[in-house]
DNA sequence: GTCTATAGCCGGATAGAC
DNA sequence: GTCTATCCGGCTATAGAC
C-alpha cells in the first residue's frame, strides 16, 4: 500500500475540512491535525492557506474540465457541418461530473460539494470560480447557440445558468446533515442522469418568452 | 430622517458583510466597525455571533416564505377539488423571491445572495436552511405532487431541487465581481420570470425517465 | 523536508462602570 | 443600553535547529 506524501496528504485532508465545514472556518492547523504532519508543512508545500485552496480546486476541476472540452470536441467533429445534438452536449456538460461523484466517491466527494460553494461565494474564491471554468462555459454555450438557433443569446446564456444550478444540486446532494422535508432517493449516477438529462433537455427546448 | 436603532442597524451591516465576504471570514469586529456601535452590543442584543447569524437569515426569509404559503393557500382555495395549474405552482413559489430581489434591491440584495449559500453550505448552517424552508418546501412538493400526478415521487423531488438550483442561480446573479464568460442580460423580475417559468414548466413536465 | 518554538495579530466573549 | 478594558484562545506565518 503506497503512502500518500506529505503534499498529497494535505490536499485531501483540506478538501475534506473544507467540504465539511467551509473554507473560512477550516483553519490550517485543523488541517495539520487531521492529516498527522506539521504545521510548518503547509507553507514550505504551497505557501499560503490562499494557494492551498486554489490546488484544492485545480488538481480536481481541471481533468473534469478536460474530460468535457474532450467530449465536446468529439461532437464537433462527428457532426462536422450539422450541429451537436442538444442532448449529446448536456450530457458532454453533465455526465463527467457526475460519472466522478459517484463513480469515484473516495476521491471526488468532497470537492463536488466546495465547487458550488465556489459559485454562491461573494469574495476572491469567485475569481478562482471563473479562472477554472471560462473556457467551458464559453465553448459550451457557443455549441449550444448552434443546436439552438431559435433561443436568444439572452435566453441561451440563463438557460445554461439553470443548467449549472441543477448540476450544483446534485453535487452537494445529499446535504451533509440529510434535509430533513426530503427523502434521499437513488444515488447512482444512471438514476441521477436519466432524472437531470430530460428536465434540462425539455427546459431547453421550451418555447420563448414573448417579450 | 428615522435613524435606525442599533440592532437593526446591526442586523443590515451584518447581512452586508456576510453577503461580500462570507458568514465565516466575517468577524464581528468587522461588523461592529461599520455599523459605528460597541463590541459589546452584538452580544446584548444577539447573545453571540451564531444567534445574530439566525437572525440575519430568518427576518428576510419568513416574511417571503409566508407569501409563498399565502399564494399557494389562494391556489388551492380556488381550484377546491381540481388541482392547481402547474405554472401557477412554479410562480407562486419563485415570484415572491424575484420580485424581491429586484423591486427592492436595497432591501433583498444582500440576503438573496446568502441563501445560496446557506443551500451549499456543509455545516452547522444547513441546520438552519432546512428549519427556515421545511414547510414550504412540504406544502410546495405536496401540490406539484397533485398536478403532475404521472410524476412519480423521486422525480417530483429531484425536479423541486432543480427548480432550487434555478432560483439560486437568478438569487446569486450577478456575481460580485462578474464572471466574466457572460453577458450580464435583463435584469428587471418580468424579464427574469419570463426565462425561468418556461423552463420549468417545460422540466416538470418532461417525460418520465424510462428507469 | 520536517520539526519546535514563537512572534504578532485577531477572534468571540464577558465583567463591570456609567 | 452603551461603553471600556480585558481575558484567553486560535489564527497565519516565519525563524531556525536538525
Amino acid at each position: 500500500m503506497e503512502q500518500p506524501d506529505t503534499r498529497t496528504k494535505l490536499l485531501d485532508v483540506a478538501e475534506k475540512l473544507f467540504a465539511e465545514k467551509g473554507i473560512g472556518a477550516t483553519s490550517l492547523r485543523n488541517i495539520i491535525a487531521e492529516a498527522d504532519v506539521n504545521l510548518a508543512s503547509i507553507h514550505y508545500h504551497f505557501g499560503s492557506k490562499e494557494a492551498l485552496v486554489r490546488e484544492v480546486f485545480a488538481r480536481r476541476i481541471k481533468p473534469v474540465n478536460a474530460e468535457r472540452l474532450q467530449r465536446l470536441d468529439k461532437l464537433e467533429e462527428s457532426g462536422e457541418q450539422s450541429a451537436p445534438e442538444l442532448e449529446e452536449l448536456i450530457r458532454a456538460f453533465i455526465e463527467p461530473a457526475i460519472r466522478l461523484k459517484f463513480e469515484e466517491p473516495e476521491r471526488m466527494k468532497f470537492i463536488l460539494r466546495l465547487i458550488s460553494l465556489l459559485q454562491s461565494d461573494g469574495g476572491e474564491l469567485r475569481e478562482l470560480f471563473t479562472d477554472l471554468f471560462e473556457e467551458v462555459a464559453t465553448r459550451f454555450l457557443a455549441a449550444l447557440q448552434k443546436s439552438l438557433p431559435h433561443v436568444s443569446q439572452a435566453e441561451l446564456f440563463w438557460r445554461f445558468k439553470f443548467m449549472l444550478g441543477s448540476m450544483f444540486m446534485i453535487m452537494s446532494h445529499p446535504p451533509v446533515h440529510d434535509v430533513k422535508f426530503i427523502e434521499t432517493s437513488e444515488l447512482d449516477p444512471e438514476s441521477i442522469l436519466a432524472q437531470v438529462i430530460p428536465f434540462l433537455v425539455a427546459g431547453f427546448e421550451a418555447p420563448a418568452a414573448e417579450n
